[in-house]
DNA sequence: TGGTTTAGAGTTTTT
DNA sequence: CTCTAAACCA
């Protein structure tokens, strides 16, 4: 997908001279080269910060493959994200060629995907059945809760939500849940899971928790199922091991207790979604469950200075209950680390941005080399700003992402009823869109009689259209049944034709183009962007396995099971935007982590508890080693937030640090970085701009200083318009 | 039914 | 402060 980027992460590039085509174990140092060749029985590799693991894991597999102890298809590697499952398939493939293909190199949730489709029959779902995001689960389990009569202001949909994920996380069942159930919202929420998940197996769909509870169910209901992967995958690597939640673990279990080669790799320094169920004991437990497992520690760091690499380990040595472990480096001491005390958050991000200037002058360094980290989203905001300011280009990773717009959602709605007839949550969000006077009271008594006579929801639209309810709704359900059959029945050579033809049909853009204002045609050019992610997937798919499946209903798996970070534009020189979750795994030469201060990191929710201070303090532990060379640490005396100001004390992390590291403080930013702004330009609503950042936009809207511009594919941007580096563009249209 | 207004909520989010 | 979603009115 994104070529460049394979040694993106290869933390060992800066001193190994890395040979594509030939493996060669004696690149390793002593403890990389145990842990790649001891293949048989468990293995525990505790692999510290930027020490290598991934190219430890790729020359293990390799080994094996060499070696003719396993043939390719009989090796699982099972990673958390998609782009770490690329970046070592692309190892792969130059370490071992074409042998890679048969391999099952992918995320827990996509071996889970593949698991259930070739089972589904036996786990009583149809083997198209959806995958449902986030969004769609919430959605589902608002009408659960509306079709039981509970209250939402009493009981929060997010926290229930979060409470049935939970349970899932952890394999109990709506049954468990309610007898240990305590609270009234517990108590509520295993009355709605329950009711749940009966929806969801009604739907056809699942959700992401639902892909690991099924093939745990699967694996444990199906024995000749388990037996058959027991048997094949002869050599199993869990990275990232220490982020496995219960059900991922058991699963993981089931898997290798027959051949008992599981080797899991992981850091328990760097387990940071605790609250999303990972359950850090199954690493420090490792040895527990495998009393004969072998421990490899993987100590020796290449990537950071020895002054970053001293503060991170100070930090993290508060810490109890780790594992024993001492992350050291040969590479040199380094710059001391740059503390700066802001008077606001304006401040900061001056500061911020004027160091980047600063830096890339004396130091001749490009944007890429910079990445500035924070605790919260909301935090982006202001350092965007000082950015504009500067006039300095960067991209934000995570954000305002592409696929949660409502008019990509509802493409994704229609192809997912194409694909699933069963999918009502989806079917319920396009039946009015675009509007075909379907109002909220006529699905309302759709639903009522859907759940009446224990019916499919479209089942009763098709009763509805056959004139059962009057010939007032028939004449508007009618030619929404129609579109449906057209749409399903349709035949294109390709799957972009069939995709354009179906966006085509529904009317979708239609109703945009009519609407005929800025923002309508931000969302055509939004829908026409599809299509070029249809295009990505067909690039996406003709290098990687054959046993995935094919077509629409291939390209919705592929959607699911896909994340923005995939898509994240590496090759740019711009300066990095993105919050510490999202950076583990990265690295950079410079990192500025912003607003260390009490309350803010560590966050107020998490400070009062030792087991949530100690995930906040190894969250800066990611967040300090993801530095090369040099790293600031801000903070802000004072700082406003949803309006109202804070006088924060500094994050005690800051004073975890050993003071020799520590320089400044007081650190004043030149004032010449800032860059002459482009001062009294005029601007007026549908002008076309460009930015030096985001492209081509429209001017949406003009209000005193601030413009807010609709750039193409990025979406709406407020900018300041004496600040913000956009220069006019004669033409008229922006395609 | 559909547009407008107002009320409330706002850590982190690999899939 | 700023965005989203439910209530409200035409």
């Amino acid at each position: 997908m994104c070529p460049d980027l394979i040694f993106l992460d290869s933390s060992t590039l800066a001193h190994v001279n890395y040979t594509p085509m030939i493996m060669r174990l004696s690149d390793l140092n002593p403890a990389q080269h145990d842990a790649a060749t001891s293949t048989e029985g468990p293995l525990l590799v505790l692999a510290g910060a930027g020490s290598g693991k991934t190219r430890v894991l790729t020359h293990r597999i390799a080994h094996i493959v060499e070696n003719g102890l396993a043939s390719p298809h009989q090796i699982l590697a099972i990673t958390f994200t998609n782009k770490s499952a690329s970046e070592m398939k692309h190892r792969l493939a130059q370490l071992c060629a074409a042998k890679s293909r048969a391999m099952w190199v992918m995320t827990f949730h996509a071996m889970c995907v593949r698991m259930l489709r070739a089972h589904s029959d036996l786990i009583g779902f149809d083997r198209s059945f959806t995958i449902y995001d986030a969004d769609d689960s919430k959605r589902m389990i608002k009408e659960v809760m509306k079709s039981i009569g509970l209250d939402e202001k009493r009981y929060p949909v997010p926290g229930i939500a979060s409470r049935v994920s939970l349970a899932k996380n952890e394999l109990i069942g709506p049954a468990e849940l309610a007898s240990s159930a305590v609270t009234p919202i517990d108590k509520a929420a295993a009355k709605v899971f329950a009711r749940y998940k009966r929806r969801m197996r009604d739907s056809n769909a699942m959700d992401f928790d639902d892909l690991l509870v099924e093939t745990h169910t699967l694996l444990t209901s199906c024995p000749e199922a388990l037996e058959a992967y027991q048997e094949r995958f002869i050599y199993i690597m869990v990275d990232e091991y220490q982020d496995t939640n219960h059900a991922q673990y058991r699963i993981v279990n089931l898997l290798a207790s027959k051949r008992r080669n599981l080797m899991v790799v992981g850091d328990d320094d760097q387990s940071i979604y605790s609250w999303r169920g990972a359950d850090i004991s199954n690493i420090l437990e490792f040895e527990k469950d495998y009393p004969e497992a072998a421990v490899v520690r993987l100590e020796q760091n290449y990537r950071s200075s020895a002054t970053i690499l001293a503060a991170a380990n100070a930090v993290v040595a508060n810490n109890s209950g780790r594992k024993p472990k001492t992350l050291w480096t040969a590479n040199a001491g380094g710059e001391s680390i740059t503390r700066y005390r802001a008077e606001d958050e304006r401040d900061e991000g001056r500061f911020i941005a004027s160091e980047i200037e600063r830096l890339l002058r004396d130091e001749n360094r490009g944007y890429s080399d910079f990445a500035i980290f924070y605790r919260t989203n909301a935090q982006s905001r202001v350092i965007e700003d000082a950015l504009l300011r500067s006039g300095t280009p960067y991209q934000i990773v995570g954000g305002t992402k592409f696929f949660e717009r409502a008019e990509i959602r509802d493409v994704m709605a229609y192809l997912k009823v194409m694909v699933n007839a069963a999918d009502e949550i989806s079917l319920k969000r396009i039946i009015n869109k675009p509007r075909r006077g379907i109002g909220k009271t006529t699905v309302e008594r759709l639903e009522a009689e859907a759940i009446s006579r224990a019916e499919p929801f479209e089942a009763v639209l098709r009763r509805c259209a056959a004139g059962e309810y009057g010939s007032g709704p028939a004449a508007k359900v009618g030619p929404f049944v129609e579109l449906l059959d057209e749409l399903r029945a349709s035949a294109a050579a390709t799957l972009r034709d069939q995709i354009e033809a179906a966006i085509e049909r529904t009317g979708l853009i239609g109703e945009l183009q009519s609407e005929n204002t800025f923002e309508s045609s931000g969302r055509i050019e939004n829908i026409r962007e599809f299509l070029g992610v249809v295009d990505e997937y067909a690039s996406a798919r003709a290098f990687s396995e054959e046993e995935a499946p094919v077509g629409l209903p291939g390209f919705m798996e592929w959607l699911a099971l896909r994340s923005d970070l995939d898509s994240v534009a590496e090759g740019s020189e711009t300066v990095t935007l993105m919050t510490i979750h999202t950076a583990k795994g990265l690295e950079f030469p410079v990192v500025f982590i912003a607003g260390l201060e009490d309350s803010i990191f560590p966050h107020a929710n998490s400070m009062f508890d030792s087991s949530g201070l100690e995930e906040e303090r190894r969250l800066a532990y990611v967040a300090i080693t993801r530095a090369r060379e040099r790293l600031y640490l801000t903070h802000a005396r004072s700082r406003s937030l949803y309006g109202t100001t804070n006088y924060n004390a500094p994050s005690r992390f800051i004073a975890e640090i050993p003071q020799e590291h520590l320089s400044g403080g007081f650190v004043t930013p030149p004032k010449t970085a800032v860059r002459t702004p482009v001062a009294g330009a005029q601007y007026l609503t549908g002008e076309v701009v460009e930015h030096k950042v985001f492209g081509v936009g429209v001017i949406v809207d003009v209000a005193g200083e601030k413009v807010t511009v609709d750039f193409k594919g990025l979406g709406r941007k407020n900018l300041l318009k004496d600040f913000a580096p956009l220069r006019k563009v004669q033409t008229g249209g922006s395609d």
